[in-house]
DNA sequence: GGCTTGCATGTTTACGTCAACATGCTAGTC
DNA sequence: GACTAGCATGTTGACGTAAACATGCAAGCC
């Protein structure tokens, strides 16, 4: 007698599909169809039975089969490093209910780490992926020296400033939102304004590093040495450090709020006061920025918008094709709280 | 003569198939078939071919095609009401990876705000996404009394322990984690501990507020009046400023690291120290925490495993079928920091 | 009554891929 | 030399849907 091995079940039954529930409800299944996309030529009798056949069945249409057949998946991918920057993770939320609202669906294609090799692989991935279109909100830098080319044909629109010029940008206003940090610690009385620097390869971190020197010298000011931090709170504590022990230090701009409070809690612990000995403004205005101590001054992004335009954009370019590179910058504005005062020694 | 309007793009010609690059290659489409797929009957020199012909064309494989054939479609619908909060971030991170690592994308539907109505047009969506299985990372009690039932055969994984027993769940240990603080602060000599709950309708938030009144009550302490909070830094610090006017208040544990810093926020306003007035504990660990003022005593979750755990039940699930509601609790960990210390009055 | 018109419904076909089966060539065996 | 085994490659068909085209019936018109 022969002991047979059921067979690792082979993959349960697939859902009904149309031609089952034309079978129940007697119809063609292109009466089906017309009932599941909602054309009005059917027989309100025929629909009603359709409708209950549908029901009884627990029938779903085939994303797969329908996009086959239209040659459009309404879906968009989403390149991103890390969901753990403040910018990063509210940019995909406003995006993700953006692509809601306009029924398109998200697929998120990580990138491991901020390389050459990760980012071409996840592009490998990304052209593998059933999409109608792309937001890269990647270091532009890399996408353009990446070895794997996106396809052509495909609609891309990059969340960067420093894109190639070839494709649709959205960004926030880093330059002037630099600007207007390090004009307001000028306009408080301070001699020169120190900068926290994020990362070497980011573009936002040299764009905002950028508009720091050039605010300071359409001013006449010294440019200090930059402290270069990497966007975490933790290095803005170390950096942070080093800034208590030098006296001369009155006002620092940080290139975003995390590593503002990672200085500002270095300077706490140094018995710095803050705004009395030195003035903090970060970049960013996290919603808890306002329960730091002392809520920092900083710039507010809009963020919400940066992921609306980019969508609206992009389906612009998937839905009527016409690729212009737009370039869209999002306005943001200074947000005055009590990390930043009138230095020391002023009158 | 007729002025004739160019029709509206009738949407630009699809991508190169399958039967482009054999024409091109001069073989049939299986052949290409068999090279795209890796396997190892072809001819060198006729792979060679092909995989030219592919990169002359750019030829990408058309996943809807390929979903509708083997009834898969490797990807995995997530559920979510905000980003916005650490706890949901950092766990769909993990899961991003998770799935990535596994092979799978991540589809986002996004609930727009946490009621009945909301989830089940959520549902409704997702039923008609092309994913594999479903994470829900929602409130279970709402997707119980959903009115919208998920499809039968769906593979479910829920991140969060208040759901029915007959989905698997993975959740952090909240009655571990609550104990943990309110423990270590009785341990500090305080006669009893404060607590600022979450939301009325969270399921993390009714598990902590229970575990720190079961751990009062197991050791014979007073249970004090609950403060209510929504998660955010602004509602700690609203609360924040009525704790300040309550000096025989020593003692207390935020259920969120952003109610934490808002309650410190409005301490420090209103004069009093931390620890040597007012003790705090919160819950998350958020990247931040370390950098608050002072340093935040708090409890450690790892979501990263979590979302690991999730993926890997789903998976199994989805490839092994056999659908047992596992449930898998995370540990949770104390940090210490300096945000809590022994009472004022304390010997 | 013979005709068109309009509308509900049915039939056919193609979308791109891949499993299953078919073919045909080469090399090895007696 | 006849036969088989093994392997590269080709052909067919099905997955579920929807556009395009076809059918067939009833109402309206002269």
């Amino acid at each position: 007698m022969t002991e047979t091995i059921p067979p690792r079940a082979p993959r349960p039954a697939r859902g009904p599909s149309m031609a089952d529930v034309a079978e129940r409800a007697g119809v063609s299944t292109q009466t089906v169809s017309r009932v599941a996309n909602g054309l009005t030529n059917v027989e309100p009798a025929t629909r009603d039975r359709v409708l209950q056949a549908m029901q009884v069945l627990g029938y779903r249409p085939n994303k797969a089969a329908r996009a086959l057949r239209s040659g459009r998946f309404r879906n968009i991918g989403i390149t991103m490093f890390t969901l753990s920057t403040y910018g990063n993770m509210r940019t995909l939320d406003g995006i993700t209910v953006a692509a809601a609202a306009a029924g398109y669906s998200i697929t998120l294609v990580p990138v491991r780490d901020p390389t050459q090799e990760a980012v071409s692989s996840a592009f490998t991935n990304l052209v593998e992926q059933a999409v109608d279109g792309i937001i890269l909100l990647i270091e532009a830098h890399l996408v353009d020296n990446s070895e794997v080319e996106l396809p052509p044909g495909l609609p891309v629109v990059v969340v960067d400033s420093g894109a190639r010029a070839d494709y649709p940008v959205v960004d926030n206003d880093q330059t002037e939102g630099a600007r207007l940090a390090t004009q307001h610690l000028l306009d408080l009385g301070h001699d020169t304004v120190w900068h926290v620097a994020g990362p070497e390869g980011s573009y936002p971190a040299s764009r905002r590093h950028e508009s720091w020197r050039d605010t300071l010298q359409a001013h006449g000011r010294a440019v200090p040495p930059l402290f270069r931090g990497d966007w975490t709170a933790a290095s803005g504590h170390a950096l942070g450090l080093e800034i208590a022990h030098r006296p001369e230090i009155t006002a620092v701009f940080a290139a975003n709020d995390a590593m503002a409070l990672g200085i500002m809690s270095a300077l706490h612990e140094s018995g710095r006061r803050i705004p009395q000995d030195v003035s903090i403004v970060g970049f960013d205005d996290m919603a808890e920025s306002d329960s730091f101590w002392p809520p920092l001054t900083t710039v507010h992004q809009d963020f919400d918008l940066v992921g609306q335009r980019s969508i609206e954009i992009l389906l612009e370019e998937i839905e009527h094709a016409p690729i212009v590179p737009v370039r869209s910058i999002v306005p943001v504005r200074l947000v005055l709280r009590a990390s930043t005062g009138t230095p020391p020694h002023a009158p």
